[in-house]
RNA sequence: GCGCCCGUAGCUCAGGGGAUAGAGUGAUGGCCUCCGAAGCCAUAGGUCGCGCGUUCGAUUCGCGCCGGGCGCGCCA
C-alpha cells in the first residue's frame, strides 16, 4: 500500500480530531502498522496520547474520533480496540493501486528526488596498498557501495572515492619487506624489517620484480613503486570481482605535492589553537571535544597522519562536497573527534565554516570468519588475515555481498564459511533470487501457454518488463485473497523502507525487507496457482507477480546482487 | 581507569514507547500425477543481561551495575 494511502488516513483522523477537539493542533496524529493482521491495516494510538492533555478517557475519545471520521472511498472500517487504539482497515482498491504504480515506474519505483541532486561523497575501503584486501574491506566495500546507491535513490549525486594512503611509514615498510625478500632470493644476506609484512604475497612481488628484468633490489624507491603498483592492481581486481566501482581515487601523496598539507598546517596555526611543546607542534583538539591534545608535527619534522587527514577533508569540502560520509572500521573511531576538531579549528576564521558534524561516519564492527567451527585467522597468501578474494572464491560474489549487508554496521559480524558453502543452496540470497527466478519462470510459462489468448504478445520476448505491456492496465479487482492483500501491502512499503534506509545509512533494512517480500511471495505461490483458466484472475495475478519481480529487482540491484532469471 | 559500541530463541541476527517480542538456522512432523521442493505448512524454542527511575504503557528512553568488543602513540 502506498504512502498515499497512509497520508490520506492521517488526514481523515486529523480532520476528525479538529471536530472533536478544536483546540488541539492536528500534527499529533500518528499512524503505525499493527503487527497483527486482525488489528487492521493501520492503527493509531492518538486517543491514548491525547487523553491526558484533553482530560478525557482514551476509549471514549477514540470512539468520538471514529464517529467524526469524514467519509472516504478508501476506508473500509474504523474501530476502537484495546485501551484506545483506533484500528483502520482500507478497501482492497486502495491496496491494489500500488501494482499500477510499480509497473508504470519500473526501475524508478521507490526512488524520490529528496536531495535535488546535491553532491555527497562516500569514502570507503581506502586500504593502504600494503597487502591484499581483507574481509573487513569487503564489509566496507559492500556497505559503501550500497549506501551510495541508497543515497542516489533519494536524489543525491554520489561520488564514491577511495583514498590511497601512499605516503606513510607503512609504505616504506612494504618497500623494505620486498627488498629483503629480493635479497634472500639472490642469496644476499638480508635483514627482514622488524615490523615488516610477512605474507607470501611479498615474496611473489619480489619474484615478479626480478622477473621484470631487475638484477637486484638495491633501488628501494623503484622496489617500493613496483610493489605499490602491484598491490594496487591486485586490489582493483578484487574490487572488480566484487562488483564495486569507484568514481575517483585520491592519493595522500598528492596532498603534499599540491601544498594542501602545508596550507592545512598554516590554517591550523592561524587559528591560534596550535602550540609548540617538546620540540613538536600540537593542536588544542581538547577545545573541540577530544580527550587530549594531538601532535601535528613531530619533533623530527614529519607530520603525523592527522595533518594529511585534515588536509584531505578540507579538500573534500573545497571540492564542493557539503556532505561527506566516511565508512571505516570501528577500530578507527578515535579519528572521528580528531578530524572534526581539526576541521573546526582550520575553518574557524573562514567565511564558510565547516559544520561541526562534518564528515559523517559509518563505523562498522569486525568480521570474524568461521570455518570448521573455528575462527579462521590466517590465509596462505596474506598470512595474518582472510582475504576478500578467498571469501568470494569460496561462496560467490552475490552471497558475500548479501551476507555482509545483512547485519547493521555496528554489530559484530560472524561469517560462517561452512554455512555459506555447504548449504549454499539454502543461502538467504538464493531465497530472494529464487523468488525472482520463479516469477520469470511463470512469465515464461504464460508466454508459451497463453501468449495467443492474452493479446498482442511478443513471441520473441526476453523476460523484459517492457514486453509485458498488456499487464499494465489489467483490472486488479480480482486480487482479494489474504495473501494477495499482504503482498500488495508489502509492495507499497518499499518506498518508505528505502527512504528510511537511506536516512539511516542502513542497507541491512533492504535485506530484511527483500527476505520478507520473497517469503510472502513463496507462500502465495505455494498456496495459489497463478496461471488459472479464468483470464481476468490470471491477468491480475500476473500483474501482481510482475510488480513483485520489479521490486525484487530494484532492491537487489541496489545491494549489488544479481537478479538471475534462471538458477 | 576513561571514551565509543554491543548483550533479544541452542546458534546467527532484526525490531526500537503501544496490543500476544519476530526472522534465518538447527530439531521434529507433513506437502511434488499441479506454474521451479533452492520452495511451502505445522510443532518446538524467550525473566529482551541485572536493578532502579520516567510514562497511561518500557524489550525500546534515562541512570547505575554486570558481561563482551574496540580505542586510548611524536603509529595509520
Amino acid at each position: 500500500m502506498s504512502a498515499e494511502v497512509k497520508s490520506h488516513l492521517t488526514e481523515l483522523l486529523t480532520r476528525a480530531l479538529a471536530k472533536v477537539a478544536p483546540q488541539q493542533p492536528g500534527s499529533l496524529i500518528s499512524l503505525e502498522r499493527p503487527k497483527q493482521a486482525q488489528h487492521g491495516d493501520f492503527s493509531s494510538p492518538a486517543a491514548m496520547q491525547l487523553a491526558r492533555a484533553l482530560k478525557r478517557n482514551p476509549r471514549e475519545l477514540a470512539l468520538e474520533l471514529v464517529a467524526a471520521l469524514p467519509p472516504s472511498e478508501w476506508l473500509e472500517r474504523a474501530e476502537v480496540a484495546g485501551s484506545g487504539f483506533i484500528n483502520l482497515r482500507v478497501r482492497p482498491a486502495a491496496k491494489q493501486h500500488i501494482v499500477k504504480t510499480i509497473l508504470a515506474e519500473g526501475d524508478r519505483y521507490g526512488r524520490a528526488d529528496r536531495a535535488g541532486g546535491r553532491p555527497v561523497m562516500v569514502e570507503f575501503v581506502s586500504a593502504n596498498p600494503t597487502g591484499p584486501l581483507h574481509v573487513g574491506h569487503g564489509r566496507q566495500a559492500a556497505l559503501g557501495d550500497a549506501i551510495g546507491a541508497l543515497l542516489e535513490s533519494q536524489g543525491w549525486r554520489v561520488t564514491r572515492e577511495f583514498y590511497y594512503n601512499d605516503a606513510g611509514a607503512q609504505i616504506r615498510n612494504l618497500g623494505l619487506s620486498v627488498q629483503a625478500r629480493i635479497r634472500e632470493k639472490l642469496g644476499v644476506r638480508a635483514e627482514f624489517p622488524a615490523d615488516g609484512y610477512h605474507g607470501d604475497y611479498v615474496r611473489e612481488i619480489a619474484e615478479k620484480y626480478l622477473d621484470a628484468g631487475n638484477t637486484d633490489g638495491e633501488d628501494l624507491e623503484a622496489v617500493t613503486r613496483f610493489a605499490v603498483a602491484e598491490l594496487r592492481r591486485e586490489q582493483d581486481l578484487d574490487l572488480q570481482a566484487f562488483g564495486v566501482r569507484f568514481d575517483s581515487y585520491y592519493l595522500e601523496s598528492s596532498l603534499y605535492r599540491d601544498g594542501r598539507v602545508q596550507k592545512a598546517v598554516q590554517a591550523l596555526i592561524d587559528s591560534g589553537k596550535a602550540f609548540e611543546q617538546d620540540g613538536a607542534l600540537w593542536l588544542k583538539t581538547t577545545e573541540y571535544g577530544d580527550d587530549k591534545d594531538r601532535v601535528m608535527r613531530k619533533s623530527d619534522g614529519a607530520y603525523t597522519y592527522f595533518v594529511p587527514d585534515v588536509a584531505y577533508h578540507i579538500a573534500k569540502w573545497e571540492r564542493g562536497f557539503t556532505r561527506a560520509i566516511n565508512i571505516q572500521g570501528s577500530d578507527h573511531h578515535s579519528t572521528v573527534t580528531r578530524v572534526r576538531a581539526g576541521l573546526q579549528a582550520a575553518s574557524a576564521k573562514w567565511e564558510r565554516r565547516i559544520p561541526q558534524g562534518y564528515p559523517d561516519y559509518v563505523l562498522h564492527k569486525m568480521v570474524t570468519v568461521m570455518k570448521g567451527g573455528e575462527e579462521m585467522k590466517i590465509s596462505k597468501r596474506a598470512g595474518s588475515y582472510v582475504t576478500l578474494r578467498e571469501l568470494i572464491d569460496e561462496v560467490g560474489r552475490d552471497a558475500v555481498r548479501f551476507f555482509l549487508l545483512s547485519r547493521k554496521a555496528d554489530a559484530d559480524f560472524v561469517f560462517d564459511i561452512d554455512l555459506a558453502k555447504s548449504q549454499s543452496e539454502e543461502n538467504p540470497v538464493y531465497y530472494v533470487q529464487y523468488a525472482h527466478a520463479r516469477i520469470c519462470s511463470v512469465l515464461e510459462q504464460w508466454r508459451t501457454q497463453f501468449g495467443g489468448e492474452d493479446r498482442a504478445f511478443p513471441v520473441t520476448s526476453a523476460l523484459n518488463a517492457a514486453n509485458f505491456d498488456s499487464l499494465r492496465n489489467v483490472d486488479l479487482g480480482p486480487l482479494g485473497g489474504a495473501r494477495e492483500l499482504a503482498l500488495l501491502q508489502r509492495l507499497g512499503e518499499y518506498a518508505e523502507i528505502l527512504e528510511n534506509a537511506a536516512a539511516e545509512l542502513a542497507p541491512h533494512q533492504i535485506v530484511f525487507y527483500l527476505r520478507e517480500l520473497a517469503g510472502e511471495f513463496h507462500s502465495y505461490y505455494n498456496a495459489e496457482r497463478i496461471l488459472v483458466a479464468e483470464a481476468p484472475l490470471r491477468s491480475a495475478r500476473l500483474a501482481l507477480c510482475l510488480a513483485v519481480r520489479q521490486v525484487l529487482r530494484n532492491g537487489l540491484s541496489l545491494l549489488g546482487v544479481s537478479q538471475p532469471e534462471k538458477m
